[in-house]
DNA sequence: TAAGATAATGAGTCGAGACTCATTTTCCAA
DNA sequence: TTGGAAAATGAGTCTCGACTCATTATCTTA
């Protein structure tokens, strides 16, 4: 591949992470061209369609978490991976493209690194044993979309994570439905 | 208000709810005004934008939220409320709106209806008693718009969702940052 | 029932944004 | 150096969808 094109396909990569992760998917192709320094053109030329650009910066994206996650590690690494996550989600859209686009290679890498974190957690004591890899993900995943959604502040955000955390450390084992005390006298309401 | 416009517009809220909900927000106009059986300029003199007509049907929807949010309650009405929502989220896109455009008197709506029905598992104890409604509604986005971009099964929303509820459900408070057993010898990795 | 106010109609305008391609420029191997 | 392959350029095409408005139809009330 000749030096100039090599170059522009990374200045375009570059810019697109900027733009999409800022204005969200919605945002169009001419800007990253315009930010990238390129001619509409040239940014067609590399990427043949907006989804082509969308899953590159996706794949690299999550490439980049995935490493993040396998130098995490030990007891409170899961938990240090879940805060970053939705810290970045809350400032840039990062994580957004994720629903977007599908790169199932991609996620599927982000998904083993979990995993991994996940195991040393539990080895560790640190999340109960019961708890696997697909919820610690649709978990991660909802709670960074309702971050960039919703706008929260970092109180909230801390509030909300620790509640989750509760839930992975809890002692008991919930098997599948609701366990509670027995219900007392006084109390309103009851099962409809 | 003349007979026809009145039954328009009922026709048109309609259309629009059923291809909004399935289609998404970015579905078109004129999809709505098809299905509703009236003329686009008919849509767009009830609705002068369309994000009059989305406002309009997120409200509807909120509204009709909360109602239902009011007839539940008792010790599992919030769990119970929670579960529907994240069902209907993952089956249609009900709840996605809520991110598209606000409506922060609707949405104030169902926040206080949330408050109500966590008050009463609270005094049930159900819910421990440091969760405030805002992380609540914070959850509960999180998890419908999880729900729906990540298109669970049955099995794994009922996974997630007991994460969630042994979260909310923990006796001890966390006050603020994750409190773990004392670090075992052996324990993989540690704190950065 | 007839006037006129109100509403419905739908072809047309307008802008935005993805993508094309004839032309020009740049690179690099011989 | 230079020939020609590879790449860049950017004005132009095409599609789609929000919104308009002159015309036609429908309702309502006196």
């Amino acid at each position: 591949m000749r030096a100039d094109a090599q170059r522009n396909q990374q200045r375009i990569l570059d810019a697109a992470e900027e733009v999409f992760t800022h204005r969200g998917a919605s945002a169009s192709t001419e800007e990253v061209a315009r930010l990238a320094g390129v001619a509409i053109g040239t940014l067609f030329r590399h990427f043949p369609t907006k989804d082509d650009l969308l899953a590159a910066i996706l794949k690299r994206l999550l490439a980049r978490l995935a490493q993040e996650a396998a130098t995490l590690g030990g007891a409170d690494g899961l938990h240090i991976f879940f805060r970053r996550l939705v810290e970045q989600a809350a400032a840039k859209r990062t994580v957004v493209a994720l629903a977007d686009v599908s790169v199932p290679a991609a996620v599927g890498q982000l998904g083993e690194a979990v995993g991994q974190l996940l195991g040393q957690a539990q080895t560790a004591g640190t999340v109960r044993g019961d708890v696997r890899q697909p919820e610690v993900m649709a978990l991660l995943v909802s709670l960074c979309q309702g971050a960039l959604h919703g706008g929260w502040d970092v109180q909230l955000q801390e509030r909300t994570l620790d509640v989750v955390f509760a839930g992975l450390a809890a002692q008991a084992p919930l098997a599948g439905s609701l366990r509670r005390p027995p219900p007392r006298p006084g109390a309103v309401g009851g099962r409809p």
